[in-house]
RNA sequence: GGAAAGGUGGCCGAGUUCGGCUGAAGGCGCUCGCCUGCUAAGUGAGUAUACGGGUUAAACUGUAUCCAGGGUUCGAAUCCCUGCCUUUCCA
């Protein structure tokens, strides 16, 4: 949520900022609405004093056995009025709050134009592709048999699968593998949250009201599966103050992420690129406000560290101001190169959300010498998606025999296992 | 599932009987100052947030906030209703 104050005063870069994105937003509504507000406050509150003025006036009088009829008659009538302005006051803020909390937040000046993913800028390619002597094949054509689609579908629906022997090993050792590097080398704490959260996390994160369609939603309950630990791991300071001596603090968590995927109907249907429920290992930092952008370059380092432990070719790329998602004010994508499908495909996404989400989650710093408490910076990242991390391992490390080797740092985690046979 | 108690400021804790003088006693903590070889103690002042008005910025000033939302009333921390949460006891 940007803040009402600073849209009133910077309407130019308000503008802008939503131009860049895109966005049709009207920024007049907002001008109206607080125009409005401030309107309906200032009568109500002159009454609201004129009462607090007169009330102990009746006290008095009524102690001394003066008669107050005709004072508490004229009292009635402000009143009746106090409530029908607090009633109008509510109803704009809430309106303007809505309007407010609907807005995207301000892409920072680093962060190229664009349209869409056309646009986004790419920064660098890390190691190389793998050359094969045969033509690589997809990873669900490489391990038919241990990732069970049919049986999902039958168990639930399109787009779950079933892991079986060796890939179900295969997709906890990664799991390991990652949090165990982040916690030991990175320096991150390491937590299991709910996996199912509130509306106010949501809010907090900036997932609701605005994307409601993208949530798995309980019945009868206010509650949501999590679309990503992010919304649980950040909302964790929701509410709270946080003393500048304590940051930054990093989190990992490894969640399944539930995502209903409403519209994309025919993207990726075949595979575990796009299920609605998948593995992933997130990073969450709360930082100074000072610093969150170097912060960001430490969680995209930490993020491709896994990559390049299992020795994966991907490139980094910034994504441009049409493609970023709604709460972030700059965000790298990780894509990990796939030689099966012949493509980058994103495995990470790494975002500096600045105060966007820590105004809305009301999460604050306590800086020494400042009389008033900032609100924190918080960052976000997977680190990585296990489930494509699982298929960067199938297709990149492929054999001609259909067998796949497993990366020597996995091979603990495998008890051993070097090779995977095929089926 | 049955019964009871309770939710007040950073924390503890008065006030709720009988509504007004309470943004809210007292204590702790914290900040700044004084004092004392050091430490401890003592001592003085200050110490919430949000939204308005005001100002170059302040000062200053208005309103709201005693879990949340409604209600009664000229006036609610205090009375009534609903919800949420916590604790204790019984099964």
């Amino acid at each position: 949520m940007l803040d009402l104050k600073y849209v009133r005063t910077h309407i130019e870069e308000v503008k802008e900022s939503l131009e860049k994105r895109h966005s049709s937003l009207s920024l007049d509504i907002f001008l109206e609405l607080d125009e409005r507000r401030r309107k309906l406050l200032f009568e109500l509150e002159t009454l609201q004093a004129k009462r607090n003025l007169v009330s102990p006036e009746i006290a008095k009088k009524k102690k001394s056995g003066e008669d107050t009829t005709d004072i508490m008659a004229e009292m009635s009538i402000i009143s009746e009025r106090v409530k029908v302005l607090n009633a109008e006051v509510s109803a704009v803020e809430k309106e303007e709050e809505d309007w407010l909390l609907s807005v995207p937040n301000m892409p920072h000046e680093s962060v190229p134009y664009g349209k869409s993913e056309e646009d986004n800028r790419i920064e660098r390619y890390v190691g190389e592709k793998p050359s094969f002597s045969f033509s690589p094949k997809e990873h669900f054509e490489l391990a038919a048999d241990k990732l069970d689609f049919e049986r999902a579908a039958k168990i639930t629906g399109a787009r779950f699968v079933l892991y079986r022997k060796e890939l179900a090993r295969l997709e906890r050792a990664l799991a390991n593998f990652m949090l165990d590097v982040h916690a030991s080398e990175h320096g991150y704490e390491e937590v299991i949250p709910p996996y199912i959260v509130n509306r106010a996390s949501l809010i907090g994160t900036g997932n609701l009201p605005k994307f409601a369609d993208d949530l798995f939603k309980l019945e009868n309950w206010d509650y949501f599966l999590i679309p990503t630990a992010e919304v649980p791991v950040t909302n964790i300071y929701r509410d709270e103050t946080i003393a500048e001596e304590m940051l930054p603090l990093a989190f990992c968590a490894l969640t399944p992420c539930f995502r209903s995927e409403a519209g994309s109907y025919g993207r990726d249907t075949k595979g575990l690129i796009r299920q609605h429920q998948f593995h992933k290992v997130e990073m969450v930092r709360f930082s100074h406000p000072d610093n969150s952008f170097e912060q960001l370059e430490l969680m995209i380092s930490h993020a491709e560290n896994i990559l390049k432990k299992l020795g994966l070719h991907y490139r980094v790329i910034t994504l441009c101001t049409g493609d970023m998602g709604f709460s972030a004010r700059k965000t790298y994508d990780i894509e990990v190169w796939l030689p099966g499908q012949d493509k980058y495909r994103e495995i990470s996404s790494c975002s500096n959300t600045g105060d966007f989400q820590a105004r809305r989650a009301n999460i604050r710093v306590a800086v020494k010498g400042e009389k008033k408490k900032l609100f924190a910076h918080t960052l976000n990242g997977s680190g990585l998606a296990v489930g494509r991390a699982l298929v960067a391992i199938l297709e990149n490390y492929q054999q001609a025999d259909g067998s796949i080797i497993i990366p020597e740092v996995l091979q603990s985690y495998m008890r051993g296992l070097k090779k995977i046979e095929k089926d």
